[in-house]
DNA sequence: CTGAAAGCGCTAACAC
DNA sequence: GTGTTAGCGCTTTCAG
């Protein structure tokens, strides 16, 4: 049923090591211990747990306010005593627990981040993005994948809200009154991304989708193209796309725009599919905007096993400008956003909510680009 | 310098948003409002902060730990007052604090996860496969990024440690002496991915990449090929991989086998780069191993484009087997890794080792897959 | 510049 | 079945 398949060497098994002969390896977590010494292990929780402040103070002859101080406000301490104090850190291994200072301090220094998938590098990126910057500033990240669509989004937020994070970054404007209304009531930043309003919950980081569908028309039609059709994910924000698309269209006169929809997240069996279904439906169109990248490879799949010359015949206009369709498909239009930046930026108009400055762009439009790559 | 460029279409702006003549929406977060009433807004700590277990006991007529029972474990609790609780924590809108939870309890429903990026779906879909199996237990994902290479690793792990997770999770098992060491120190569940040791910190859910570079090796070596070279990145385990292809390469007499690296993460440019250079060198081979499919992606283009046959003069196998690569390059092989179930195992590994169960198989080999598709 | 006391919100252990 | 008493490890506030 495609192309793949044959010689496969396959190589599959469970190690139950159970070896008592270890290897002539120095390694000291080598073998010959009991479960007990193991990490978890039941009895291993002797001395109960971990070094605490109070333990580092004792050990520095300091109150273990102090201590606290040295790890968070060195200013308010002399040099001297700082030294000191490090040194009985270093010599206990002590690591501060962060429940204890986030429950005290109410704040966790967590920032919770949902989206959809990462499997896609789509979002991958920005969230990539995002934890780099926020990390800079000791924050961390708490990752919530809400799925297509974005179901578990409430049950996910529940969880989320639970750690009481900072702040929270959300894919999108579209949410249950319930989850604005938690949001509301967390009382903590809000950044939305990937999508535009200019209304948003608190802050925004996006492009309008719609402007991107306009822009995408204009383009095609820029291009000569006039039979223009669609294959799109039916995800909100590729639908907000196509709206736009249409909108764009219409005002040129232009109202038959044939679509075929397939399910978020598209995929190239599904891209290839749908153009397929466009094509046995009778559709010619010589321009198909593709909801992303993958499905725009889909649809080129199946023009060229049609016969058909793409951009000759045939424009095919992607969405996102994934990394490996722009050496791989001259023939390939699409949108660039960058995703990196929208990352980092979220991550600043994150960082200026939590730590409240004045000087906050509330709605920041990092905008798009269509990459015309089809006549090279 | 590429294929790229050409026709652009921008639209930037930051939309300052001052306004104060709102949609005609009946959005309640529409503007209006001032700053003070905002999620995170100075003065926003009404009522300083959320509700507690004792606003929603004192509302339900009883004491707090009876209503921590209902949420932990309401087998102890009449059904009435489970009922009773119930109600008083929807009227409430009470989210319990994981970080006061984790605290009394020394369980903080969080498993940590390190992984060198998720902006390639490599590690992504690993990451995604775990986060949705832990989740169904209760637990979420704290991401730490460790780069290429793992320079952070160290300084990432007290980040994280500090959040006293009950379990974590690290890819490779080349580790630094002080992450074993804090790691053991810590005293919780260690599990390793995409990776082979059979001594591994804790447990370890992978594979050998010695044993798919040898797999490799042999499957070229019994499709004819005898001219073998290797474009590779600088990362732990693509150079573990190369050593096992030359491993195997040199019990057959093989010796010579040119050799160029590009730096981590392997990237189309540099993966065409580095076959330049290959060639460039005086190579002639018929078989390259490459990395990852996308390294093997631009060893294509090149050889594309200097007039190379592929797979006719030249066999070229990626790693991984990513999505795109299946459909749209009949040219490339690759060995194919299940990312998903390895995040999956993984999972169960962690939830086995944290709820202490004894059946544990320590050490679990996924496997790979040599696929062949330069025949089809 | 340093310390003592109090308490963040929850759960473990033991009573009743 | 339910409540009481402590205390998790840290930071806040106020003294000195």
């Amino acid at each position: 049923m495609s192309a793949l398949s044959t010689g496969r060497t396959s190589c599959k098994a469970g190690f139950p090591v159970a070896r008592s002969a270890p290897a002539p390896s120095r390694r000291k977590t080598a073998d010959g211990k009991s479960a007990a010494e193991r990490p978890g292990g039941r009895a291993s929780s002797r001395s109960s747990g971990s070094v605490t402040l109070s333990d580092v103070a004792k050990l520095a002859g300091v109150s273990p306010i102090t201590v606290s101080r040295v790890l968070n406000r060195p200013e308010l301490v002399t040099q001297n005593t700082i030294d000191v104090v490090r040194e009985a850190i270093a010599r206990t291994g002590y690591v501060p627990n962060l429940l204890a200072g986030g429950l005290a301090s109410k704040r966790s220094r967590l920032v919770a981040a949902i989206v959809p998938t990462i499997a896609s590098s789509m979002f991958a990126e920005t969230v990539e993005a995002l934890t780099d910057k926020l990390g800079e500033s000791g924050y961390q990240v708490l990752l919530g994948l809400s799925g297509y669509p974005a179901i578990r989004e409430d049950g996910l937020l529940d969880a989320i809200l639970g750690r009481r994070p900072d702040g929270i970054l959300l894919t999108g404007i579209m949410h249950s009154p319930a989850t604005r209304q938690r949001l509301l009531a967390a009382g903590i930043p809000v950044v939305e991304i990937w999508d535009y309003t200019p209304t948003p919950i608190d802050t925004l980081v996006g492009f309008s989708h719609e402007k991107a569908g306009d822009a995408v028309a204009r383009h095609l039609l820029g291009k000569g193209r006039r039979r223009l059709a669609v294959v799109g994910a039916d995800d909100d924000r590729a639908i907000l796309r196509r709206n736009g698309f249409r909108a764009a269209l219409a005002g040129q006169g232009i109202t038959d725009v044939p679509a075929v929809t397939v399910p978020a997240p598209g995929t190239l069996r599904t891209g290839r599919d749908g153009m397929a279904r466009l094509l046995d439906g009778g559709a010619r169109p010589d321009a198909v905007f593709c909801s992303s990248d993958i499905v725009a490879q889909g649809v080129l799949a199946e023009a060229q096993s049609r016969g058909i010359s793409v951009p000759g015949d045939l424009a095919v206009m992607g969405f996102g400008d994934l990394d490996f369709a722009a050496y791989t498909f001259p023939a390939l239009s699409t949108v660039r956003i960058d995703r990196r930046a929208m990352g980092r930026i979220a991550a600043e108009t994150m960082l200026a909510r939590m730590e409240d400055r004045g000087d906050i762009e509330r709605v920041i439009d990092i905008g798009f680009e269509v990459i015309e790559r089809a006549s090279t």
